[in-house]
DNA sequence: TATAGAAATGACAGCGCTGGTCATTTATTA
DNA sequence: TAATAAATGACCAGCGCTGTCATTTCTATA
């Protein structure tokens, strides 16, 4: 019923502490010996017993999740490439809803990390981008991986997950060019998230190399939700001179301004093309089902994690590459920009 | 920084057994000396090493949430509201996305259960309903409450909490009756979810009580996502006789349906209304904005495992009101049903 | 082949708490 | 006031594992 590192230790013909050496990939095994042990746990199914571990060795096997993401889509996939990734190492993860705009958040974290003995944490924005958290979290010594927009690894990132929202914000934004819209307005997420600011950039560099001057009174300013979209889609079309697209920084935003247009009574796409970002399940819901970049969050999550660990782990082979992973979301046309004839 | 039992102990001027017996429920321990060991416990801000316990009292303090639902928004609801509980108990939760149609679901369950060291699981659709899933787990003694489909609250449902379906539909389809449509669809959900079946029910008794005989080409079957309301909804209008009115099993079907309906040119309410269930976020972003009932999960999830650390907690107070909380969601009424003129 | 030095392995204490047993103190009741 | 019950403490073992350090075994070198 209940197989202890005794178990495997006899079956095996080896002490305790060998087992545990295995089980720890501490050096100074060896091979036959590991064999052995890696065959008498397999035999038996020795599953460690967590709270023993973290008992003696005053570490804990499971990280956290903190997140304050209205879009439940992609909190869902996250915490599925988070367990993925967890699970292949045998740690657990803890998730912590909280509000990001607490005052006192960075002691929120700080307690939680205390509190459940995490051995690290995966951060999202906004609280990937809060520096505060990020020095308070070095302070003490807890090992956290950061999801952030960015397109340049560099040494100061060693512990970031890129996504490169320029790049991709600059193919959605050309996509709409060559359809040969010219005044293509931009509704902006979140100020904090710095996602929103990468993917403005990279619209106005776009339009930049295409030779227009980006238009200020296109750039509107807001938050990644519904109701900021619904809002900036009617401000825009109320201007004399209107856009004849829209590219909202996700695909929220976008649903919104659908809604808008629905309400202004303007076709979609042969008034007015719109496109999102993160290709979240209702991008391909909506009527008409919208243009946008494809982030695979599952991935990025995994990714993270794996990084996590990387660090996290005392032992881990330190040989693996290194290098971080940046993602680059890519364009998925759908009917919201279709060819306006 | 590291505050232990002994240290609560000697500030409470007691001595470690008693403080555990505060921290452990146990009976006779008097009120005042509870009280001094609390004020110890809250003057520290001592934190019981939750390894130490597992490990002594060969219990956990996690409870386990297995889902495999692709409505992220009831996922993430149903978190916050076990959350809640678990943060007030000082209990962990343990998530587990999973696919529910696994031929070996129910090992997994256990694999889950015994690895984890779970105290408890809650079960929402489609495991809460699986017979298979509650006789294993009774069988290897794991307390788990489940979130179901029904109205009536008997001995045999003592760990569950109970959602009225049932009524709820009743009074959604009484909803369009009172408009005037008589000629009501149902599209279905998923078979296996109970709920499905209850809201079919309350459907047909609300007609059989206005004196109609439910039409059997207006009931289709489906699932809960987005295409089965496509799906339905076209079949339903390719009828000779037409529906004027198509209750939806959830606001996803609900949302195909308003999908398809737009495909068909079909004006909505006008010439069709369209209700859901649910009132997920969305069902306020489509175009025209979903009558729906709303389902209050994250009370809902709070009660689940509230129930749950009733019957988990050796010495928890059994005097609190054992009796099972039922759910009845309540109307909507937004536009996609508005007065037909 | 002997031997220093490194590598592999094992013996043992102890992580912080609970559960049990029993002795002792304190409150309650007749 | 004695008799009984309730509350508390003292003490120990032990949950299953890891850390430390002593010991054994191997490897390389002369």
């Amino acid at each position: 019923m209940k197989v202890t590192i005794n178990d495997v230790a006899s079956h095996a013909g080896v002490s305790i502490k060998t087992v545990s050496r295995v089980m720890n990939n501490e050096p100074s095994v060896r091979k036959d010996t590991y064999d052995k042990v890696m065959a008498a746990i397999t035999a038996l199914q020795y599953q460690p017993n967590a709270a023993a571990r973290n008992l003696a060795s005053n570490r804990s096997f499971s990280i956290g999740y903190i997140y304050d993401n209205p879009n439940a889509y992609y909190v869902i996939d996250m915490q599925r490439g988070l367990l993925d990734a967890c699970r292949k190492h045998g740690y657990e993860l803890l998730i912590h809803p909280t509000n990001a705009k607490s005052p006192d958040i960075v002691q929120e974290v700080i307690d939680l990390v205390q509190q459940s003995r995490l051995a690290g944490l995966v951060l999202t924005p906004p609280f990937s981008e809060m520096p505060h958290i990020a020095e308070a979290l070095e302070k003490i010594g807890v090992h956290f991986v950061r999801i952030i927009s960015g397109s340049t690894p560099s040494p100061k990132l060693s512990n970031c997950v890129l996504v490169d929202d320029f790049t991709a914000a600059f193919k959605i934004t050309n996509h709409l060019l060559e359809l040969g819209h010219t005044d293509i307005a931009f509704l902006c997420g979140d100020e904090e998230h710095s996602s929103s600011g990468e993917r403005l950039a990279g619209y106005q560099a776009a339009l930049t190399k295409r030779g227009i001057t980006p238009n200020p009174k296109f750039i509107v300013p807001g938050s990644y939700s519904f109701e900021s979209g619904v809002k900036g889609a009617k401000q825009l079309m109320n201007l004399s001179k209107k856009p004849s697209a829209i590219f909202a920084c996700n695909d929220e935003i976008a649903a919104g301004a659908l809604f808008s247009a629905r309400l202004m009574n303007i076709a979609i796409p042969q008034q007015l093309a719109i496109a999102g970002f993160e290709n979240s399940p209702f991008s391909r819901q909506t009527w008409p089902p919208l243009t946008t970049a494809h982030q695979p969050n599952v991935t990025i999550a995994q990714q993270a994690a794996e990084l996590l660990f990387r660090h996290a782990k005392p032992n881990a082979s330190k040989m693996l590459s290194d290098k971080q992973p940046v993602f680059i979301p890519e364009l998925l046309v759908r009917e919201s920009t279709a060819v306006s004839e």
